[in-house]
DNA sequence: GTCTATATGTGGATAGAC
DNA sequence: GTCTATCCACATATAGAC
């Protein structure tokens, strides 16, 4: 009836500040440019501990992707049900813009084929990959049956458009230059990816 | 009065196909992925050459920047006078996304701090940059002053949404799907970044 | 389990024969 | 100028002491 060790406690919490340091690095590097010493270093471990958590620098790298997928798909589940599914797709991508300005989301997968190949045999990304895409999918239908997104564009065209948004480089670019708050830059992009470059008539 | 000698031509053909190969690698793997293994081997020659030409990979990299630069300015320059501003951008990114589609185009550079400081100090790659960022930032505002673009975001932000456009994930990712016909892609993607996803009233 | 030290492979860059 | 062979640095992954 007893519940997990101490010790075993102690190694889910490393595990969890190895993922986080992972995070970090893989936002600020990408997965190439990312080494196992440098997340040892960020952790304060030694290297060798990494590989008793992980078997591989990709399985480390799937396992920061989960979680991050979870946190997204947790974020929109968590939005109130009233919200028009337009907006909870504009929500969402804010809330991915924020949380890239806060330092904490990986990159998409680099080219990689060795970390393509870790990713697509990982069931536990796999799975929150095409729950996450069964709910947006879900979402720009919704919103396109509403008449609030445009129904001339296939729907998965759209939905590839908002994730391709989620990293979009205009804006650590943009950030960069340190002419623009943070909200502004923000609201700027997503009011972009809806509404467009277009003067509205 | 004579021209260049013929193997000074030879070197230059040769110099022509080395950066050939290196935009076909760069737009396929990326810098960090493409050896200089790669490059000799797609050419034809010995890795020992390739630094008779070019003193680093970096170098190399931004001679393959450089002269996509210089190609997508004479795109843009080559369109037709009459032509307003605002179509002259759709037409610049269609060219753009053209190019991928055929394969042949670089991505941004990754993050690697070797190369953001060899293109930075390469006079030829910030020129080009700079020339080309003269030219859309141009447009834009001349846009912007005909009414065709939203005067409510800064043309700089602006700026920065088309190129990112440009090297948009979703475009490699649809077209893996098979789904489509590469130019219907290239118009719904062109349309969704000038018009936005949103349904227009 | 955690460290230090090391094996192994790879990729950028160079040396030397021709 | 072109090749072959090599150096060297670095990164993944592992072995072995404690």
């Amino acid at each position: 009836m007893e519940g997990p060790s101490f010790k075993e406690q102690q190694f889910k919490v490393r595990e969890n500040l190895i993922v986080d340091a992972a995070n970090q690095l893989l936002a600020d590097k990408g997965f190439d440019l990312m080494t196992m010493d440098d997340v040892a270093a960020a952790v304060g471990v030694s290297k060798g501990i990494l590989y008793k958590h992980f078997p591989s620098k990709e399985s480390l790298a799937a396992a920061a992707m989960v979680r991050v997928l979870r946190g997204a798909l947790g974020a929109i589940e968590a939005l109130p049900p009233e919200m028009s599914a337009v907006e909870k797709l504009k929500a969402a991508l804010r809330w991915t813009l924020e949380s890239r300005l806060a330092g904490g989301l990986p990159l998409l997968p680099s080219g990689s084929a060795s970390l393509q190949t870790s990713l697509m045999t990982s069931m536990e990304y796999v799975g929150a990959i095409f729950r996450m895409n069964g709910v947006v999918t879900g979402l720009v239908e919704q919103a396109v049956r509403a008449g609030d997104l445009r129904g001339d564009i296939p729907a998965e065209v759209m939905v590839h458009s908002i994730y391709s948004r989620t990293c979009d480089p205009a804006l650590d670019f943009l950030r960069r230059g340190g002419r623009y708050a943070d909200a502004d830059l923000v609201a700027h992009l997503v009011s972009i990816a809806f509404d467009g470059l277009t003067a509205r008539s």
